[in-house]
DNA sequence: TTGTAAGCGTTATCAC
DNA sequence: GTGATAACGCTTACAA
């Protein structure tokens, strides 16, 4: 029903090659035979299919990016970042997400790799180290955001979580903090560990120590943190002084639920989050955070898929800096 | 260098439409035949090449969703709606965006059309009524989400705008307040207006009148809106009771600007939003607002889309409905 | 139930 | 500069 290239070509008496040059500019094409074919297209209506012309080149125009829920936003920042930076390249984005199931995650990278996409960028959770490597190891323009994989070092995009939070949790007990909440995800995901041992890491260079009736774990997105929140003033809020969570989703749900409770932030208690997503700067109280550098990382990993899928193997990448922000949720005396 | 259906063929001992049939579910075929596909299937790693499949077929697997921006709360919410249903058809989606700019909303809009999308959803605010129209009229299957225009009524997924700000104004005015600001977005689309007539309409109707002064306008994403407050904060608080918003991210940036400078809410000043996106109960104070039901719109409209793409011009939707969400940014005496 | 072969709409390699 | 034409990997009549 649409028009195709052979139309085009028909009414401006001249071959499909050369339309296919025109429209690419992959050629010189006389000036006037260009302008006839330009002006068969317009009148046509006519856009390259770009099916057919991803099957004759074998190269898509899109990079895939696999995320848990695109409504996080700590995900919806990503892709922005990637989205920009494939653009640079004149990709698209194509985005799949994973839902935090491994067999929601498989189906999502079988989709990406069915579209021949020249760049594949995931933040995979649940599928477990081994499918993944079999993975990384046929696919290697895979990328990986927020996960270590032992063998892809050179492919997994982090940060430092275990200083970040070390570093943080420091920060709590130079303010005379002694007694702690750690709030930790529920994922199973090498992120979370390092953050939990960041943090306790710094307890016990303070020579401190928590119960661990006092480390809570949620999902970690805001809805499920309201019941931990309720958990902690069962336990009463005087048995601890500072809520280090796992992320700002978490952090931000806790101290809604403690507001609402009358319990004041930071007077009666302490709490900081991770990854300073937008809303961290503009809750009130204004959230204590760690700067997470997901917009960096999803430029950074866009780049290193692509050069690693046109098998440029020299581009890499080194790990990414966090930064402390230090807002209003933490009492300062 | 990966697989085709044919290397499947001739590892299983079968023609290639045999495969097709096997992998596809097309057609009833030999359960041992079937098996032995599977096994070279697996053993090659073989997918289906979703190019060449949707060139043969003219029908791609995806259905087209365009937004302004993916890492704005309103569209992330909406695009996971859309993906749900979309999944339900046993389509994937693929998500461009406008950035608020007519050539790049073109961009996007064609973006997804090379793609042979079985499907548009398009929320577009900057493109003029009447390219729209041209690409309404040739694409009979793109769907509008949050726009009004001419002649496509039936392809436009909307809330009451107006009544709804109407009946959230009114309650204010039935609490008392009668001296108002109103932050508008600065972008010229039917839901803005429609929003502001209907405050007016609820003022009117109670003979109340509001100076234009008090009418400001700002970008309807949070950050833009901090200068608002702060000209807001120099006009001076006590001149106002209610500050009635376009939308929740703005109202979100003034409370907090608003605390910060230790302005009470709602006990100095009362504000609204519009939205009910996923902060706005759990900020603090939660927000009272219109809960704009963008999830079963992005359902609908994908249903619409796809039925429209089919050629099945049966299936319809009607207005969705609001609810006003009474909460805690407003002062209740 | 299975195989053959003609598309699908491009790009790219040759010639000219 | 331009034009034929063979891929690209799949689906689907049509035949067998």
């Amino acid at each position: 029903m649409s028009a195709t290239i052979r139309d085009v070509a028909k009414l401006a008496n001249v071959s499909v090659a050369t339309v296919s040059r025109v429209l690419n500019g992959t050629a010189k094409v006389n000036e006037e035979t260009k302008n006839a074919v330009l002006r068969a297209q317009k009148e046509l209506d006519f856009h390259l299919n770009s099916f057919a012309r991803t099957l004759a080149t074998k190269e898509s125009n899109t990079i895939g990016v696999l995320v848990s829920d695109i409504s996080d936003p700590f995900f919806a920042l990503m892709i922005k970042a990637c989205d920009q930076t494939a653009r640079s390249f004149k990709k698209g984005l194509i985005i799949t997400q994973g839902f935090y199931d491994e067999e929601k995650e498989i189906k999502a990278i079988e989709n990406l790799l069915s579209h021949q996409c020249c760049g594949i960028i995931a933040h995979l959770l649940a599928i477990s180290d081994e499918k993944l490597s079999s993975y990384m190891k046929k696919y290697p323009y895979i990328v990986l955001i927020n996960r270590r994989l032992d063998g892809f070092e050179d492919r997994c995009v982090n940060i430092d979580n275990f200083n970040a939070m070390k570093d943080l949790t420091e920060y709590l007990i130079g303010l005379g903090h002694k007694k702690f909440v750690y709030i930790d995800s529920e994922f199973d995901i090498a992120d979370a560990k390092e953050r939990l041992e960041g943090f306790k890491q710094a307890l016990s260079n303070h020579s401190l120590c928590i119960d661990d009736k006092y480390i809570l774990q949620t999902k970690p997105y805001s809805e499920n943190a309201v019941k931990t929140a309720n958990t902690l003033i069962e336990m009463g809020v005087d048995k601890f002084s500072a809520i280090v969570c796992y992320n700002d989703s978490i952090a931000m749900s806790i101290i809604n639920v403690f507001l609402n409770h009358g319990i004041k932030i930071p007077d009666d208690v302490s709490i900081t989050g991770f990854d300073d997503l937008f809303f961290a700067s503009v809750i009130y109280p204004s959230l204590t955070t760690v700067q997470n550098p997901i917009e960096k990382m999803g430029q950074e990993a866009v780049k290193l898929s692509f050069a690693r899928f046109k098998k440029d193997e020299t581009f890499c990448i080194s790990e990414f800096e966090t930064k402390i922000l230090y807002r209003n949720s933490v009492k300062k005396n």
